[in-house]
RNA sequence: GGGGGCGUAGCUCAGUUGGUUAGAGCGCCGGCCUGUCACGCCGGAGGUCGCGGGUUCGAGUCCCGUCGCUCCCGCCA
């Protein structure tokens, strides 16, 4: 109609109308083979403008590349365009798959306490002043750990939930101070039950999501042998370049750097990074990373042509080497002439870190990664406790409830927690490309073995019953063997989405400074608000 | 707490060894256009160069500080 069409000449982007007409087929010169309504158009009779809209202040469209800050601040607008759409909209469907297999599986989902009670250890408490007792916090959970596991306790088998959880601690891509896990816990299980569930959980999540990971049971790898061969505990096995020791084979070395790692107490380990030519800049720049991760430095080598005049190796170092060390480095390594061999001589740990980012960094500068595959494994058999030197004491290195084992794998009673540095956990993560995407254990049921963990970490018996006596004292009326997991939703999502950062996922989600663009949050509050919770700022 | 990157028009960016009046594309505003669908054509407006200080005859450019965003180390039981 005439007013009609003179009505939409006031259309601008972004305002709501009505449009009433008559559907009909294009013209076949006008048919757009572009758009999904192409072969239609819409014969408007009558149009309303029900909202006018300001001018966006970033282009409400597919492609265009936006400051993430402004999207924030805006975030309504950045909701309307299709890539956020469609991973909200997937965020949707992973937690309802979930939510199908487990209530198949007679799973129950209850809620547990956002405010409840700080227990510092591990991640700085989000805290909340308490106005009915001035002075006082509660504590926003970083998990709901304890009330699952009295949970088990209290009879439901088949616990879990798709719940907020809160770290003060210092944002990542992959990592918020808010965030959202499935919470899993389950009462007279072992390991192999509490993976199988994940399977079959997480396994329907990435068939229905299309991601083609491999039929279950998914391989189960050591802790030892992914730090060993990728030089990580959440390895990304799409690729070689894998670690391999030097040890022997510079064991009477005269090189200082190596001869002194070893002294120490320390390795010489190294990767084989394949035939590539790189110039001293980029070198510089691998060094430099090896530095940021912890190590004293990097020594880089490429293996020369097999000419006798010429020397073995390109290398700084290349004149501190015997040719029978050279030679014993690239068996080794399995090194062929053009090779590039990066060998980091420190401290165990710290090797093995270097190498395992040096090892991603080729990975992501070569593009070494197969496109379209993907690798999900579970890790296995962690150290229970690691040696925090700064504090002269051992900690749990997954947390304190875990359930330990002896050195052989089998489940450790009273008696066989003598020596930390040498027990396992029954703890397991499950890794997706790389990522960490869930993690638990079987727990201590046994009132008498949690005790003792908590003595073997410097945590004596009353601490332990002032900080955690409800779950001690739970633990003596008879509590059923137990262990559970916890799975990153965002991580998850954001894996299957395609994206490379978590905030792309959520709907709302914090600056990496924890603040939120959006809200303003966090901001001060009001005399009156502060006087309610007896609290006063200093200065 | 530490290191790297970014910050110039509404958006995305360019801006040389410091040098006249800071540019482009998109968007926006006005005009023309009844078959467009990344429309087209003509015209126009729009900038405390994140902020503060310094060096200099002169600073978007160099120096110091600071704020914001981001990636990483630390941290994340």
């Amino acid at each position: 109609a005439p007013e009609a069409h003179a009505e939409a000449h006031r259309l601008r982007a972004e305002d709501v109308i009505t449009a009433t007409g008559t559907i009909r087929r294009r013209d076949p010169e006008n048919i757009n083979p572009n758009l999904p309504t192409g072969e239609i158009e819409l014969a408007v009779q009558a149009l309303e403008i029900l909202a006018d809209a300001d001018t966006p202040p970033f282009p409400v469209d597919d492609e265009s590349a936006v400051n993430e800050d402004l999207r924030l601040r805006h975030r309504s607008l950045d909701l309307r365009r299709a890539p956020m759409q469609e991973a909200i909209a997937l965020r949707h469907e992973v937690v309802k798959t979930i939510r199908e297999v487990l209530d198949d599986r007679d799973f129950l989902e209850i809620e547990t306490p956002f405010l409840t009670r700080s227990t510092p250890e591990g991640a700085r408490d989000f805290l909340v002043p308490a106005r009915i007792a001035p002075g006082s916090f509660y504590a926003l959970p970083q998990s709901p750990q304890l009330f699952k596991q009295l949970l088990m306790i209290g009879g439901f088998e088949r616990y879990y939930q798709i719940v907020r959880c809160f770290r003060d601690e210092d944002a990542r891509a992959d990592r918020l101070p808010e965030f959202t896990q499935l919470d899993v816990e389950m009462a007279f299980v072992e390991e192999d039950d509490v993976l199988e569930t994940t399977e079959a959980t997480l396994g329907e999540v990435f068939r229905r999501c299309g991601l083609d990971v491999p039929t279950p049971p998914w391989p189960r790898m050591t802790h030892a042998e992914a730090v060993s061969r990728f030089g990580s505990d959440r390895p990304d096995t799409r690729f070689g370049l894998e670690l391999r020791d030097l040890g022997t084979a510079v064991a009477d070395s005269e090189f200082k750097v190596f001869s002194g790692a070893l002294e120490d107490g320390g390795v010489v380990r190294g990767v084989n990074a394949g035939a590539r030519e790189l110039p001293r800049s980029e070198l510089d720049a691998l060094t430099e990373l090896a530095k940021q991760h912890g190590a004293k430095g990097l020594v880089w080598a490429f293996v020369q042509g097999g000419e006798p005049a010429r020397p073995a190796w390109r290398s700084p170092i290349a004149k501190f080497l015997t040719p029978r060390e050279t030679n014993a480095i690239q068996r080794a390594l399995e090194a062929k002439p053009g090779d590039l061999l990066l060998i980091v001589a420190d401290r165990a740990p710290v090797a093995a870190q270097a190498l395992g980012a040096l090892r991603l960094e080729l990975a992501r500068r070569f593009d070494l990664v197969p496109a379209g595959s993907h690798d999900i494994r579970f890790i296995v058999r962690f150290p229970m406790f690691s040696y925090d030197a700064d504090a002269g004491r051992w900690d749990a290195e997954h947390h304190p409830f875990t359930a330990p084992s002896t050195a052989a794998g089998e489940p450790a009673t009273v008696e066989d927690l003598t020596d930390p540095g040498t027990l396992l956990s029954r703890s397991y993560d499950l890794v997706l490309d790389g990522n960490e995407i869930g993690g638990g254990s079987i727990r201590n049921h046994r009132s008498d073995v949690q005790q003792r963990v908590f003595e073997l970490i410097g945590i004596g018996p009353d601490e332990a019953q002032a900080r955690f006596g409800f779950l001690l004292d739970a633990l003596r009326y008879g509590a059923p063997p137990h262990g559970g997991i916890a799975f990153g939703i965002d991580r998850i999502v954001a894996l299957l989405a395609g994206r490379d950062n978590i905030r792309e996922v959520i709907a709302f989600p914090k600056a990496t400074s924890g603040g939120d663009p959006l809200t303003g949050a966090p901001a001060p509050v009001d005399d009156v608000q502060l006087r309610e919770l007896g609290l006063r700022l200093r200065g």
